[in-house]
Parts: C-alpha cells; sequence; structure tokens
DNA sequence: GGCGTTAACTGAACATTGATAAGTTATCGG
DNA sequence: CCGATAACTTATCAATGTTCAGTTAACGCC
C-alpha cells in the first residue's frame, strides 16, 4: 500500500501542489472559453469541470478576468516562440518581415480558437485588452506584455531591414503597424467569418504581404 | 385649459405614441453605451433616464441585443449613405476607392460599439454574425445585412474600376476582399487596442490607402 | 357623462451571474 | 499526537436580464 500515496486524492490537493489545481483550471477555463465564449463561461462551469467549488478558484486567481489574462499570455508565448525561431533561423531582413507574416497568418489560422482568444478579444470587457501592451518591457514572464512583443519584434525586424540599406516609406514602427493591421485583418476575417466565400486562402496570404512589401519598400 | 391636453403628460405616452417612447429609449441607450460601453450599461439604467420602468423596455425591444441591433442598422445606414454619396458625387473610379475607405475608416473609429458587435463578432451567438453576409440581399432595411451590403459596394466599385480600364493584379472581389482586409484591420486594431501608442492616425490611414492602392493596380 | 377595451406601464419576483465571508478539512513538519 | 495552515466548502450577497401578473389611463362609442 506504500505506492497509494503517490496517487492523486482526486479530491484535495497535496500541500504543496496547488499549482497542480491552478493548471487544471486553466485548462479547463481555455476548453469552455472556446466551446462557449467568454461570458457563456460561469465560473460555476469552470469549477464544476475541474470538480471543485467555484469559490475554491478565487484562491488560483483574483476574479474572472485574472483568468482570461492568465490565457493570454500563454497564448501569447507560443506565438513569440514561432517568431523567434524565425529570427535565429532566417539571415536575410527582406525573407525575416515575409516569413514573419506567414508564420503570423499560419498562427492565427492553425490556433484560430486563441487568436481570436487573445487578438480579437471577444466578449472579452475593455479592462483585460489594455493589458496586452502594457510599457511593454522585454520580460515574457510578466503577464499581460505578450502582444507588445510580439510587435516589438516585427519592429525590429523592419529596424534591421532598414538599417541594412533598405529604404522606407514610413518610419519601421509605422510600417510594421501596417503590417501587422493588414495580416491582423486578413487572419481575423477568416476566423470570423469563415462561411463567407473568400477568394482562394493561399492567393490572400500571398497578395496581403506582397502588397504591404512592395508597399513599404521604397521604389 | 384646452391646450393641456397637447402637452406631455411627462409619464404615460398617448395611446398611438408607442413609438415616440421607442425612440427616446434608442435615443438613451446610444448615450450610455457610448458613455460607459454595452455590458457596462443596465437595462435599468436605460429606463430610468428614460423615466419608465425597467420591464416597460421590454414593449419595445425583445432584450437588450435587439435594442443594440437596432442602434447598429441605424448607424450601418449612415455608412451605406455615406458611400452613396461618394458614389455620387464622385467620378473618378479610383478617388472612389480612396473616399470609400476613408469614410470605412471613419465610420468605424466613430461607431466602435456598432463596428465590435457587427464586425468583431462581439457578444452573442452566432445567429447575429451570420446575417451580417447572408444571401446578401439588396433590402437595407433586413436588420444586420449592413456590413455585406457595403462590401458589396467596395466591389463594385473596384469592378467599375477594372471596366473603365484600370488593369487590376487580382480579380475585383479578391481585391475588395484585401482591401477590406486592410481597413478592417486598421479600424479593429484602433477600436480593440485604443491605447497602443499608434503612430498618426492620419498616417496610417492614408498609408494603408496608399499600400492598398498601389498593391492592387498593375504597374 | 358613463363604460368597456386595451395600449401603456408598474411592482414584485425569478434565475443566474460574479464575488465574499466565515467556517471546515486534511496534510505536513516537528 | 499536535498545532499550523494550505486547500476547500457552504451559505450568502448584490447586481443583472427577463418575465408575470396586475394596474392605470387614454380613447371610441353610446
Amino acid at each position: 500500500m506504500t505506492g497509494f500515496a503517490t496517487v492523486l486524492p482526486a479530491g484535495r490537493k497535496r500541500r504543496g501542489e496547488g499549482h497542480t489545481r491552478r493548471e487544471e483550471i486553466l485548462q479547463a477555463a481555455k476548453d469552455l472559453f472556446l466551446e462557449q465564449g467568454y461570458d457563456s463561461t460561469t465560473i460555476r462551469r469552470i469549477a464544476d469541470r475541474v470538480g471543485i467549488s467555484a469559490p475554491a478558484l478565487y484562491l488560483y486567481f483574483k476574479d474572472k478576468e485574472a483568468l482570461m489574462l492568465a490565457l493570454c499570455d500563454q497564448t501569447f508565448a507560443h506565438l513569440i516562440e514561432a517568431v523567434g525561431e524565425i529570427e535565429r533561423t532566417v539571415a536575410d531582413p527582406l525573407e525575416r518581415v515575409r516569413r514573419f507574416g506567414e508564420a503570423y497568418v499560419q498562427f492565427g489560422l492553425s490556433h484560430p480558437d486563441e487568436y481570436r482568444l487573445v487578438f480579437l478579444g471577444a466578449n472579452i470587457p475593455e479592462a483585460i485588452r489594455k493589458v496586452g501592451h502594457k510599457a511593454a518591457t522585454d520580460d515574457p514572464t510578466k503577464p499581460g506584455v505578450g502582444g507588445a512583443l510580439v510587435f516589438k519584434r516585427l519592429v525590429g525586424i523592419l529596424t534591421e531591414l532598414e538599417a541594412s540599406g533598405t529604404k522606407l516609406n514610413y518610419p519601421p514602427d509605422t510600417c510594421g503597424e501596417l503590417c501587422w493591421m493588414g495580416l491582423h485583418g486578413l487572419v481575423s476575417a477568416f476566423i470570423l467569418k469563415p462561411e463567407f466565400p473568400w477568394s482562394d486562402r493561399e492567393l490572400l496570404v500571398k497578395g496581403m504581404l506582397d502588397i504591404h512589401l512592395k508597399g513599404i519598400l521604397r521604389t
């Protein structure tokens, strides 16, 4: 019966294992948010799925917004990792921009629910949306700065592009904003209106990247 | 004292004047939505401002969403009208596209709540989002079809542009999708992240339009 | 004027929500 | 075994969207 102690009690967590419960809550909340949206997902339902009472949730998250916030950071981390991979492997600055765009779109389209959660701010009160770019520190562990981090990477790539001798039509940050807006518009359109008879997806992605690269580079 | 009968009783509406109360509610709701946002505006507060009880509101609107939808149609009518005005007064097809973009952006930025509800799929199940482009009837009185109507206008303008002899890099509907995606990305960025330190708004709007026009026209 | 019909409206209440207070249980170090 | 306390529960709150059952008052008609 000695091995019995290592089996999870299914009810209560062991003494230092609160963080485990915290992650269970996060997973359940993520599932439910994606299934039913933010507003329709109640604290009680999340707690039910985890197998605890509703107030127990407040031991791990200050309120419902904090829960959503934690999920946002989680999703941002994946995207930041993908972007970092490109910066590590692609040398040519111009190619980097294109690859960034492709990665960004592909991330959005292959994680439509998460993208919606984070970038579309669907059904999220305004207080949450605010943190996406707060002060923009470089510390990815701080909560709520993921959006600014991704964007800063893009601006960084564009700055290098300019430093490499390529003339731009706008300052790097303005170029970054324009590019991001175009890509975001593309991704959100596919996600929000999937049943609309859009033109060929590949064509639109390539077209959007071509348009923005052509529009940004001084001819 | 005969004139007294024509004075509004300040409390109850005369027998056939319910529509007056309906418009009072719409006005109060519009003000409150703009002051405090959709979620924070309660039915009771709207009713208070109008000077009636909360249940009285349900005599005129099925629920809170119906209220917002009525406001959306109201404001979308303005956008469609603005686009029509452009089509009527601007002859040059190319200039039309630019003016369309400017009008679209200005509409989105001055009606962020309505824009969110219709184009960002904020709140409430798929019932609303679907009607945004359902078969796209040409009847502007049907609720919720404003979005599709506006898009059709853009494609129409681009088709005329092509018919006038200008070569495009993509089919007109693809061009329309790309342009709309860029504009939509711009507007939704401003709406969803209003406190982000964006570059100058005018510059971004002009830049986005320049980029897409340049990218769409065959050189 | 009196009367019945009914549009316009109210008061009380319901179910559900996010959140808190106060108490309980079980785990662990010593 | 024991005291401390992390982990958790039950009871409860105020606010919200919404409904129900009734009430009031404007109007047409005699």
